[in-house]
DNA sequence: TATTGTTATACTCTATAACTATA
DNA sequence: TATAGTTATAGAGTATAACAATA
């Protein structure tokens, strides 16, 4: 269990809301841009863009699944939704026959193409109209060091299948 | 049509990743948190939240609304999840016997109390231990302005009915 | 007529568990 | 046995549109 309550202090307080704001509001605003663009969802955009920025413009599904989505069924199923409307092929890796390589296709591009002008367009907008490069830069090396530091703890109890990572935090 | 993307920089794409990465770890992680702690989403608990803040309690229907971002319909489904739990009560207002005006109870001050402890923790391993107070007020500012922004333009949205939006003025 | 809120409904997404197949 | 992925299923959450009541 947790200890004691630790409290925040106030401008860690409003580190915390405003990023909670922020991020919640310009992932609203992005959903319905990507919408109103690709009829893409978020979650879906993600992977297209992760896919058409890997050199082979592929990945297997484990890596797919550890970058974007949390459950490989939910994966599974986004990956349908793409593979449906023509924008990603899957066929079995050469390499081990376990694997699933799932490959972004020219329509899937394209469909990233239609879509990127105005996600650019609109994070300018939204976000960095306001800030400084500097602020942009202290920003990227803030929340990169946080994310890398999320990515290498997990939260306590993250077993969406089995788990082989050795006792997460603990107190 | 857009032709060449307006781009980002790279320091700008780090910030933008970075952002929508530690945000969506962190609502995960949270999320899981607080279901287990008190069985509460992460919408309930900020309305809750946002309740217990008030210097009365309470709120209308409308200010939660629009404070969390939602859907009136999505807060009405809210509000009766909370309201079945007993957590919070609803009222029509004194004033305008339009409005509804929704209260926190001591059993929804008893589960945020049940929650915070947790929360908090939660926010210190996977955030703050990472950051400088310096990081933090920075963040804090940022975030801040960039919220503001956010808030008084709305995207774009203010017109569900219509047509949508097409190109954005990216030049 | 405009605003506040609810209801009905349909849909998207996510997660869990059971299952198959390969290493 | 462990890993990669799928399927079946079930539940939560959200948005839209139609609706009722008050201002």
């Amino acid at each position: 269990m947790v200890m004691a309550s630790p409290s925040l202090e106030p401008a860690q307080l409003g580190a915390y809301f405003a990023l909670i704001e922020v991020s919640s509001l310009l992932r609203h605003a992005v959903e319905q841009q990507l919408r109103d663009a690709g009829d893409l969802s978020y979650v879906q955009f993600q992977l297209l863009a992760r896919l058409g920025d890997s050199p082979t413009g592929s990945h297997r599904m484990t890596d797919l699944a550890d970058g974007v989505v949390y459950s490989r069924s939910g994966l599974t199923y986004q990956a349908q939704m793409l593979e449906q409307r023509g924008l990603v092929t899957r066929a079995p890796s050469p390499d081990d026959e376990r694997s699933i390589t799932v490959a972004i296709t020219d329509d899937g591009r394209a469909v990233l193409a239609d879509v990127f002008p105005g996600h650019i367009a609109l994070l300018h907008e939204s976000f960095f109209d306001t800030l400084t490069p500097d602020d942009v830069e202290h920003l990227a090396g803030v929340l990169t060091r946080v994310r890398d530091r999320m990515r290498a703890s997990p939260p306590r109890s993250a077993a969406p299948r089995r788990r082989k990572d050795a006792a997460p935090r603990s107190a």
